[in-house]
DNA sequence: AAAAACCCTGCAAACGTTTGCGAAAGATAT
DNA sequence: ATATCTTTCGCAAACGTTTGCAGGGTTTTT
């Protein structure tokens, strides 16, 4: 029962007009006669003709096909700003194609040579955490394609911005630490060349100061999972001095200090508050439900893709964006 | 500093030769001298020559991209499988077109016509929550598209598919718990249309049957979400003959039993023992550690790619396979 | 009655690529 | 010397679509 798709030129050959009047009458084009008009819809609905988007793209040079790079599909928050993103492209009459650079650089670069070669109309992109060299994003931008950085974004191209409001996220979080008693807290975090752990690190620090709390560098760590967490922490809590609040990057790396606080019998949190950040599936799966820094995924994806489709509709020109999604805490049983 | 992507014709024109010379001697066709090939790749390599994917595709009539419909992508298990789909894919040098009903069939069926008239090489489908109708589904077939669908099949067509082994799955886990020592065991499912929650009720009924144990249909519940087992459980564990096993249809429900559990004062898994289904991100966040099924979205994913390249490449030809992804226990903390 | 205006439609080129076929040139065989 | 083969390349068509331009026909204007 194989229909094959049908083409504009059968449209032609069946009803004897040229290929140009069936496109023309398919726009409603106001050159041909209402006559015509009809008869090609009615044979184009009944052979539920389909117009080529491989040709349309061609012939326009306007691919209507965006690509978003991505560290991690199976990630909670990436997730949520992937569902964003197909939200307000579909929207926007725009397929998504979708790669995961799975923390490569190699992968990362790959997939930016693949969406060049598909002529994307866009690109939506988050950092690899290992990418220090950036010119493949760059040969985006001399391709003329437009390209929006979300969450790990990089400073180093000019380009539009969506992150979090990293820098406001990471002080709030301290200082509700901090006002609730903590004088010695520790930071985990990614690894600092990233911008969002720049920021954090920004935030926590300013708390502190604010509050006029001494830093200790040895407090400030780099480990942004669950595992890690679990490695370094027992050491940490081991010292005579040890620190009775943690502030970390994620969810699961507080997950896991959570698991070695437990583990080392202190109370948590008269003992030691914990601060995460995502506000996760898992978050209220802990015990204490943890406290957290709310990061809207979702809002995030559906901003960058906005930007994004604006620069490809050539609605706004030149001047390029930093859009700050807010970020808000969420209070729950790791902190008092 | 901007340099649009270069083609095959300017290169052509570069080099004083035809576009039919510049093709060939960019494929290595033996019919070109090596001097020409030489000047060609030198050329091309300098200026940054890549194939434009979609004139490619047209000429083709191939276009080297799949299409995937989800339900919901920020859902672990299904970020999972598309983490699975993307590695394939890639491998396979397949762009992935992503597409998410919301759950809603309207959104679905748009989804199926936009990949259609992309011209997609092929199609992976979950089906949304309430689809009924499969004419959309039907209408890719129509069009010699290849299709599989991965975990919410549909049975009315003949097509490939993936499944996870969830009679299997259940089977292990409910019996699991009896072998420890439950010996009434609650249930708590989604909504019986659905395939999934019909395998897993019979694996359920059958383990209770093979050990003797009577079926009670008031321990049998709709309920799958964490909120929802907050809400209801705390009744159950009141009744005189109140359970001393849990099986859930997701680790979200069973966090939300084991929170219940704890509030009432119970100690698990001594008490009372707790079986997720997933082994998504927070079963290692529950304390204690959620015992689960484990799923293998990314597995799936990876098969159903499979299957689908294999079809696309004339691999396979005919007959459809059915794979089924096995499951196998986690035993944490929730279960003795 | 001729000129102008209008309505409708088709031709052909273009987007970038591949590929069957033919052809010019040189090399080899008779 | 002619005939045949080889090597190397270009022509042109094709994929499906859009669009500027021109042309044929009919109606209106003068």
């Amino acid at each position: 029962m194989n229909k094959p798709q049908i083409t504009i030129k059968d449209i032609g050959r069946a009803l004897d007009i040229s290929p140009s009047t069936v496109s023309r009458a398919l726009k409603n084009h106001p050159d041909i006669s209402q006559s015509t008009k009809d008869a090609v819809n009615k044979y184009a609905k009944e052979f539920n003709y389909k117009p080529n988007t491989l040709a349309l793209s061609l012939r326009m040079s306007r691919n209507n096909t965006i690509g978003v790079i991505v560290p991690e599909i199976n990630n909670y928050f990436f997730s949520s700003i992937l569902s964003g993103i197909e939200q307000v492209a579909n929207e926007g009459d725009f397929n998504v194609i979708l790669c995961q650079s799975s923390e490569s650089y190699e992968k990362e670069v790959r997939n930016t040579q693949a969406l060049i070669a598909t002529r994307v109309s866009g690109v939506l992109a988050s950092l690899c955490k290992h990418t220090t060299n950036y010119d493949h994003f760059q040969e985006i931008i001399d391709s003329d394609i437009p390209l929006v950085f979300f969450d790990r974004i990089c400073i180093g191209i000019s380009t539009d911005r969506v992150v979090v409001d990293d820098y406001k996220g990471a002080f709030a979080a301290v200082e509700y630490l901090i006002q609730t008693g903590c004088k010695r807290i520790a930071f985990y975090s990614s690894p600092f060349h990233l911008e969002i752990s720049k920021n954090r690190k920004n935030g926590y620090m300013d708390a502190l100061r604010k509050y006029g709390l001494t830093v200790d560098e040895s407090l400030i760590r780099v480990c942004d999972t669950r595992e890690e967490a679990i490695i370094i922490t027992p050491e940490i809590l081991d010292r005579p001095n040890r620190p009775d609040g943690f502030f970390a990057i994620n969810d699961h790396c507080a997950a896991g200090i959570l698991y070695a606080v437990k583990l080392a019998k202190l109370r948590i949190p008269q003992d030691i508050g914990i601060f995460g950040f995502s506000d996760g599936e898992l978050a209220k799966a802990c015990d204490p439900m943890l406290s957290t820094v709310e990061q809207h995924g979702y809002e995030m994806g559906k901003n960058a893709a906005k930007l994004l489709l604006d620069k490809i509709n050539g609605v706004t020109h030149g001047q390029y964006t930093n859009k700050i999604v807010k970020t808000n805490l969420i209070i729950r049983g790791t902190t008092r």
